[in-house]
DNA sequence: TTTTTAGTTCACAAAACACTGAACTAAATA
DNA sequence: TATTTAGTTCAGTGTTTTGTGAACTAAAAA
């Protein structure tokens, strides 16, 4: 029989908003789907089938986005003792090693930038100047998140 | 004849690995090598030939690439009177405007963070910690946000 | 030993995406 | 008026993405 987890009304509108913006960071629509429930449902550890039976999507394609997200570090999982199941969750409490992630990409941006405007004509001043200005900003957010996290 | 834009070879490798991380968000390869190119070249104001020929893009391509760039604020055009060509370049100068849509995004995602630990179980205290956690600092990047540009 | 559980793997189908070439348009030039 | 310039539009093609169902596996239970 069916896994299926019970949602408030509120609680599938909330996995349905926070898949919708999962997907416009990249995520497939399955993977951001079981994202979003694992983060908005009450209980925070589900089984392969209440995911599967919750969000109706094929067996292979829950599969393979677990497999996915496990991967990347999205999500992991728990055994009990006794039971051959595996309950997935959202390491949440390492919040701040995927944001850590996020900052790396941002310094490569600086990083990008930097190195454009070394080479640069010094014919376009302007371009320079608020070239500069965005570096100089892209490295004080930095500077918050060494302050605050790293 | 072609209007190709002579490049150092630095700027290739510039052009080339801006495009590949414009592509990792979301851009589409034209695209990604169209803003590349106006970032890098000495030149800050390039003609439809000459960002056409450069690329070695398609006359079609070049011209949907450019229409999605502009309608979507990401690049803008000038003319010159007594020339019937559009002169494109990227608004660097508004790299705040750029900047806050990025932010209203993070606004977005803490909101819906805010929303789901609001609805969320009492009893999943570690859980609901993070999430907290992780809320208060996208807060604090926010206001980073607020006193630097806004 | 046979069956059930808890998945994995894979070939393929449907849809979306990215780009091309060819035909077209509208304004300027000859 | 005819031609050139500076693009635009669109049908189609090749590629990639997502997800499906069917067959498979490995361990546990009956």
């Amino acid at each position: 029989m069916s896994e299926k987890i019970k949602l408030t009304k509120e609680q599938v509108e909330l996995v349905e908003q926070y898949a919708v913006f999962m997907e416009q960071t990249n995520l497939q629509p399955a993977m951001a789907k079981i994202l979003a429930l694992l983060n908005v449902a009450d209980e925070t550890e589900l089984s392969f089938n209440q995911i599967q039976d919750t969000l109706g999507l094929s067996k292979s394609g829950t599969s393979q986005a677990i497999s996915h997200l496990l991967a990347t570090n999205r999500m992991e999982y728990k055994t009990k003792l006794g039971d051959r199941k595996r309950y997935f969750y959202v390491p949440i409490h390492k919040w701040k090693d995927t944001a850590s992630r996020h900052f790396d990409g941002l310094e490569k941006y600086r990083n990008l930038n930097h190195r454009i405007l070394a080479q640069r004509s010094k014919k376009t001043k302007e371009f320079n100047e608020a070239l500069k200005e965005m570096t100089e900003f892209l490295s004080a957010l930095h500077k918050v998140y060494t302050e605050k996290i790293k």
